[in-house]
DNA sequence: TTCTTTGTTCGATGCATATCGAACTTAACA
DNA sequence: TGTTAAGTTCGATATGCATCGAACAAAGAA
């Protein structure tokens, strides 16, 4: 027996895709401006991944309970590095989870909430409930 | 600055833990009988992680259109090898999302509906809603 | 102006995991 | 008694990704 393989099938795609191809070295604050997907590109696969980890699924609770209040990357409380930490907020807001805006030296972010209500009900809640 | 790192933190566990240390070769239909976790062990991240991936979400998503009815693995429609699909089925058991018995030479799985929608309300909800 | 704070990016490392073909086993069927 | 169907396991391969230290840049404070 022959097995037809994957071509119908939608693949697996890469969490985090390169937003520009642009060699920086750095942060440029105040310059840089981030980008955020459309909520409409955004994919069920991608945010389930983007939840999977302990650090990130922190990170989104801490969001949770500052109830609205946008928060410093610092003021997370997460024991990784600096490294580390950015990885996580770069893969939540490449995943359309989290909002980020530069104050000062600071990247002060938020959760998409409204947006994130309208187009996954229920998420949020699931997130902020589960155990 | 020192950063102190990762001690009180959870952890990223694996996702599939080996559940004997048989060296077992082949299936033994009929006398391996799956083994399942206790739905209160199992843990968000977990759940999100077995569900971040395609393959695993259509699963998922034919079990709720089959509406309770257990199905043969073969019966959903994946367009990967043997292989490939018996290694998402086991993800999926082993993330606690799915139940597996033996009939015949058939494995029959069925989603573990009532008791996800107990731990984790609205995932199963979430899952069928998210395009 | 110099130092501190904040956060990004790079390169490296090591582990996780998606995928396959092949070998295998049992149950059911011819 | 073969033969087929169903599904697991192994070993290999390639890729994904979490993690870190170091280098870097800009804003703000001293």
């Amino acid at each position: 027996m022959h097995i037809e393989l994957n071509t119908a099938f939608p693949a697996r795609q890469k969490l985090i895709r390169p937003l520009s191809n642009q060699p920086f070295r750095g942060t440029v604050p105040g310059v840089k401006h981030y980008t955020h997907p459309a909520m409409s590109e955004v994919t069920l696969p991608a945010i389930m991944q983007a939840l999977a980890d302990p650090c990130r699924l922190a990170i989104v609770r801490d969001l949770q309970q500052a109830g609205g209040r946008a928060l410093a990357c610092n003021e997370v409380r997460l024991e990784v590095s600096k490294a580390t930490r950015s990885h996580h907020f770069e893969v939540l807001r490449s995943a359309g989870i989290i909002f980020t805006e530069m104050e000062g030296t600071k990247c002060m972010t938020s959760l998409r909430r409204r947006e994130l209500n309208k187009r996954f009900p229920g998420l949020l809640k699931l997130v902020s409930a589960g155990k």
